[in-house]
DNA sequence: TTTCACCTACCAAGTGATAGATAGATTATT
DNA sequence: AATAATCTATCTATCACTTGGTAGGTGAAA
């Protein structure tokens, strides 16, 4: 595989993302891509068979990216709680400061219309988030796993639903609200 | 206005609810509606003249409805946790049972292409919502008005963030996981 | 006779997807 | 080294279909 070719490919991807964190699964068509990548609709087909390939690929590539921005939950140097308040922070300057819900949250909405390829890689990066934050939440209670569960099941839920509130009401205020019981003393 | 028309009015009301459950604000058409209601989708134009128009009055139905069925907060023979436990209750048979979100949630996804009126009303349903929340916490402890906001938006955040949760993963225990933290007894 | 609630018949724009052509690069064969 | 075959990434042109919306007609009710 060319350079070009990854290049190109990289660019449609960075484009579908986009249009769907502002509009969802339905709100991103081929021509659109096209037009801002600078090559003609037929030409995405090419590297994207069919619209769902290409969803499920932003999907996958989104879930590596935010995968590997994550610090090891066990490394001993790192407080966990220095760590919870850096998931919500990265989480509000990515998503909430923008004025847009989150990839995951948007295709969620579509799921009833999704390839099945697209909310597989959807539900799979929901368990990355989740095995990573039972990891942290186990660090102040390491013999407690279920318990660590628990919390990143309810962690996880404030966040998008903050996100939810920000979004419908254009108050951004709701967000350090709906999370400052998430917000603990850390180094 | 006659019934009929009134009938009309209010089953196109039915169908584009549903739909815009299903499917967000892309995912109900004229067309659709105008075949599940036995009429032509000029004749939806006819009583909705744009698509903002009906999303909106569907919004606004959706509002008064769901105001109707919330008891008073102030009511002394009520206990707060009864009610807090009713509401999630009410969102869980109304929504997650059904595998959808809330067309709050569905809206709220679509936010950027959504006209004016329609918003408004998005953000009007957040609002009663808040403000009951808000009277019914303010009954554990009435002094501190500002301590039960924070609440209200909090367990607000809990609930839909449990259904975007539950949605994105086809994993209904996640609901009650996200908000056993709310749950207490009550009579 | 006017209003109501519906109709038929459109329109322009946009959708995902396909067929087939082409210029240039790469690879295989002589 | 020269030629032939193949592959790559793009193009043009088009298809069948859906979208929100409109113009103008029709029969029944007020």
């Amino acid at each position: 595989m060319t350079i070009d070719k990854v290049d190109t490919k990289n660019k449609i991807q960075d484009v579908a993302e986009r249009l769907i964190v502002q509009g969802g699964y339905g709100a991103f068509s081929f021509r659109d891509i096209a037009e801002e990548v600078g090559i003609k609709s037929a030409s995405v087909h090419y590297h994207y068979p069919t619209k769902g390939d290409l969803a499920a690929a932003v999907m996958v590539r989104y879930t590596e990216v935010f995968s590997r921005r994550l610090p090891d939950p066990n490394d001993e140097t790192l407080n966990p709680n220095t760590m919870l308040n850096g998931f919500i922070d990265g989480f509000k300057a990515k998503i909430v400061d923008h004025h847009n819900m989150s990839l995951c949250t948007m295709l969620t909405a579509d799921k009833h219309r999704l390839p099945e390829a697209v909310s597989t890689a959807l539900a799979d990066f929901y368990q990355v988030k989740l095995e990573w934050l039972t990891q942290v939440f186990m660090r102040f209670e390491p013999s407690l796993e279920d318990q660590a569960k628990i919390q990143s099941i309810q962690f996880l839920a404030a966040l998008h639903g903050a996100s939810v509130l920000v979004q419908a009401t254009d108050n951004a205020e709701f967000f350090e609200k709906a999370m400052s019981c998430w917000r603990k003393a850390h180094i």
